[in-house]
RNA sequence: GGGGGCGUAGCCCAAUCGGCAGAGGCAGGGCGCUUAAACCGCCCCAAGUGAGGGUUCGAGUCCCUUCGCCCCCA
């Protein structure tokens, strides 16, 4: 479409002018009171799509409000540059993943420059950058200092056919390769964790206070999964030395065990099972080996009478002293709990399933009032009156529980215990292109850490990748090979990396000071800015990366890297919606990418910023559509219509829209700010479509002076000014010869928000039947008496008396008759 | 299976604390401008809020049931 203006030019001008003056460039001595605005930094996966632009726009208008609002904002930008595609691009291309990290990384970096988004590009931060890489390992070498770093064996993804580890997302929902298509298998490995479950508590208990989606809230508590219940040991029958740990939420339920099973993977599992029950219970371990944990675990399983086995041995219920057999079954998972369970069909759903399809016995031991009905089928999960349970008889359910775990620490056999679904967090990556876990391996002195003046341990250049290998990092002799920090003989390095999100849990910390040298960042930077104001990303990052981010936060202040700073690292945030195309996300991998490129040659960087801003609430995801290149137009009009509006000619008016428009004026200004402030751009971009529409018709009429059209224009210009920032920046120019960033955001009059007199509605019975003009602070028994002096409510109540008169002034009155 | 979100003019969306269903945009129509068209300017147009029930003087908004689409978790 043809343009009003030069857009092109104009937003090279203004960009290479923030670029160049710095503008955005904020010391930590900045005497301004601080804000914090943080978009998550991005995987550098070329030039940006309309994720990212969607994301940079509400960024940004965050950065240059609250600069407005007189702020020294702290807006970094950085790349979350390790990870998977670099290495398979390498794989693919024979190249180093650095070559490819860092072209992308120039061409992201290009197209956020061209949406106008502006950063203190000085604090960038690369993943990959070996000044960060140094402090991400001083920082696992402290945690592991602290003991919050621990080694243990656990299970990865092995795919035989490449004879290599895969990531969970490189296990398709089949549980095969996704690129070899071989059936994933599970492999033991040494690997290494952080404790994450030590901050499990506090993980839960800090949400309560962050200003967070609450849903996002939510997934995280179901994430960590704090459930309290029993620890108790179930004697093996027939030998006395041996007893299963199980855990259980429902210690009150226990007169209702009536068989026990173990996870395929339990230690315990070889010992129990009988010569005549092993091919059985071999047959099922192999099952359980090649099956995924939303296969094992997932209730609408058809398969259910095959996925579990006999061992043959019984233990006996320590309530009633019944002998229960012991099974072997895959939906219970050696990572929750104790990996064994009491099983109580009667009231507890997969428990019911599988009794049901192995004919195992099914014990009632909780009543609803009323009880249950004659045909009642499946488990009764819900609350009631204990029956069946001995001691526990005619107890209600909480009551019951405290009970039976009084019981069971009595007879010392068990305790109350809390447990959680959150597991502590596997760091091993074996991979390539990923932060290398600074540790030593040495026949004399075992693990030894890298001693801090050899930091950065950084991958070796000279590599191969070749298609189906391991990480080139375990095969480098050069680098494997080295010598013990501690007693000089030769040792081997941990060709392992860490998972990316390690890198991603203390980027905002390094923001605060990416200068320093000798620590990871200082703690009066640090202080200085945390914690982020204002956060901004996608829901797919609501659980694990804002978990661990929190983890680090705490982890980091608890070892001293970070004293005095809050413990919660993201005061508010907000979760942008998704951009759906044809019903399915828009991602590269789905190939129905829309380029912003080529709206930056037509309405230009502002308006399709504008778009984002205009096209519904910035939590709601959107489609794009046949019509989405129209409504962007639309959005560019709008930019054209005040740029006419501010580069026309003055109409001479006589003044009679003045007062009109100097209220809306006002009105706008409140109203803009008080949306964006909650986060409602698609109606402050409305309101301020609203105002030119009125001014613009003003003016054409002749009815505006010169002093109220400017003040109009101008408030126009100011408001847009975070949304639009290159026009207004050359609007603001011609007008007045300075920058409009630079500005103070408008503030309205209150007087001239307030209007004199309403519109008052009168009903009779829920039907409006009048409208009067009342003043606006008219009380409730005269706005009552206006209404019924009416002459429509006098005819319309024909003499009746009215049964309730209900006035809520200024705005209603409605009358009962 | 569990948790959450969204259903309002042909389309995208407003209605902030329960108070006149309509702010804005797209599409469409009309008029003006034009030799003509585009652009531009002005005007017009339309739904009773997915469905059903409840609470209330009053429900798009709160509660229950139900349908559809989407997201997260299993």
């Amino acid at each position: 479409m043809a343009r009003a203006f030069p857009v092109t030019e104009i937003e090279s001008k203004w960009q290479a002018f923030w670029l160049e003056s710095g503008t955005y460039e904020v010391d930590n001595d900045d005497p301004r009171p601080s804000f914090y605005a943080l978009c998550m930094y991005p995987y550098p996966s070329g030039s940006a799509h309309q994720g990212h632009v969607r994301n940079y726009t509400f960024g940004d208008l965050n950065v240059r409000y609250q600069t407005m609002k007189g702020h020294a904002v702290l807006s970094p930008f950085g790349f979350d540059s390790f990870g998977l595609p670099a290495e398979n691009a390498a794989i693919k291309t024979g190249r180093h993943p650095r070559e490819f990290t860092d072209e992308r990384i120039e061409e992201l970096r290009g197209s956020v420059r061209k949406l106008g988004a502006v950063y203190d590009w000085r604090r960038e931060v690369r993943s990959h950058d070996p000044r960060y890489i140094r402090w991400s390992q001083a920082i696992f070498l402290k945690f592991y200092e602290a003991g919050l770093v621990y080694r243990k064996m656990a299970p990865v993804n092995w795919c035989p056919g490449c004879s290599t580890v895969l990531a969970n997302e490189q296990v398709l929902a089949d549980g095969t390769c996704d690129r070899s298509g071989d059936i994933v298998e599970k492999r033991d490995l040494e690997q290494w964790f952080f404790r994450i479950t030590a901050y499990a508590d506090e993980l839960l208990e800090m949400l309560d206070d962050l200003e967070w989606p609450e849903r996002v809230k939510t997934m995280q508590r179901n994430w960590i999964g704090r459930s309290e219940g029993a620890q108790l040991t179930l004697k093996v029958e027939g030998q006395d030395e041996l007893g299963i740990e199980v855990f259980t939420t429902r210690p009150d339920t226990s007169f209702g065990m009536t068989y026990a099973v173990l996870a395929p993977e339990h230690p315990l599992v070889d010992q129990l099972t009988t010569p005549e029950c092993r091919e059985a219970v071999e047959a099922l371990r192999e099952l359980a080996a090649g099956s995924t944990e939303i296969e094992r675990t997932s209730s609408d399983n058809k398969t259910l009478d095959k996925r579990g086995a006999f061992t043959g041995s019984k233990v006996i219920n320590p309530f009633n002293g019944v002998a229960i057999p012991v099974y072997v079954a895959d939906y219970v998972l050696m990572g929750y709990g104790t990996g064994a369970i009491m099983a109580v069909p009667a009231e507890d759903e997969r428990d019911y399933a599988f009794a049901t399809a192995y004919g195992l016995p099914i014990i009632r031991t909780t009543e609803p009032e009323g009880g249950l009905p004659e045909d009642f089928e499946g488990a009764y999960t819900g609350g009631g009156i204990k029956v069946n349970s001995g001691f526990l008889d005619g107890l209600d359910v909480p009551t019951a529980k405290k009970k039976a775990i009084a019981w069971l620490e009595e007879q010392g056999i068990g305790s109350g215990t809390v447990n959680y679904r959150l597991r502590d967090w596997l760091v091993s990556r074996q991979r390539f292109w990923g932060c290398p876990i600074p540790i030593i391996y040495c026949d004399d002195c075992g693990v030894v850490p890298v001693p801090d003046d050899q930091l950065p341990v950084v991958a070796p250049d000279d590599v191969e990748f070749v298609p189906s290998g391991q990480s080139p990092l375990a095969t480098h002799q050069g680098f494997v090979e080295t010598l013990c920090p501690h007693c000089g003989k030769p040792a081997r390095r941990e060709s392992d990396t860490m998972d990316t999100f390690v890198d991603s849990s203390w980027y905002y910390l390094r923001f605060c000071d990416p200068f320093s040298d000798d620590v990871p960042f200082s703690p009066e930077a640090a202080q200085r800015w945390m914690p982020v104001d204002q956060y901004i990303g996608g829901i797919e990052h609501a659980i694990l990366h804002l978990l661990y981010a929190r983890f680090f936060t705490k982890a980091l202040i608890d070892v001293g890297f970070a004293p005095g700073i809050e413990r919660e690292p993201f005061k508010r945030l907000f979760t942008q919606g998704m951009i759906r195309m044809d019903g399915s996300k828009m991602s590269k991998s789905k190939g129905n990418l829309v380029a912003p490129t080529k709206y930056y040659e037509t309405v230009g960087a502002d308006g399709l910023r504008l778009f984002h801003l205009f096209v519904g609430p910035p939590a709601d995801d959107f489609d794009w559509t046949d019509q989405t290149d129209q409504v962007i137009d639309g959005c560019a009009r709008f930019l054209d219509r005040l740029w006419r509006l501010s580069t026309g000619e003055h109409v001479s008016g006589n003044g009679a829209k003045d007062d009109t428009i100097r209220r809306m004026t006002h009105k706008t200004i409140k109203k803009v700010t008080d949306d964006l402030d909650r986060w409602s751009y698609n109606t402050a971009v409305a309101a301020l479509m609203e105002l030119l529409n009125a001014v613009m018709k003003a003016n054409a009429e002749a009815e505006l002076s010169q002093p109220v059209r400017d003040e109009a224009v101008d408030a126009l210009i100011q408001l847009l000014a975070p949304m639009a920032p290159h026009m207004t920046a050359e609007l603001w120019e011609m007008r007045h010869g300075t920058h409009v960033h630079e500005q103070h955001w408008p503030e309205f009059d209150p007087d001239l928000v307030v209007e004199d007199t309403v519109t008052m509605v009168v009903q009779v019975n829920g039907k409006v039947k009048a409208k009067i003009e009342v003043t606006a602070n008219v009380s409730e028994d005269e706005a009552a008496a206006i209404a019924l002096a009416d002459e429509a409510i006098v005819a319309e109540l024909d003499g009746a008396t009215p049964s309730r008169v209900i006035a809520r002034p200024p705005k209603l009155v409605n009358i009962v008759r």
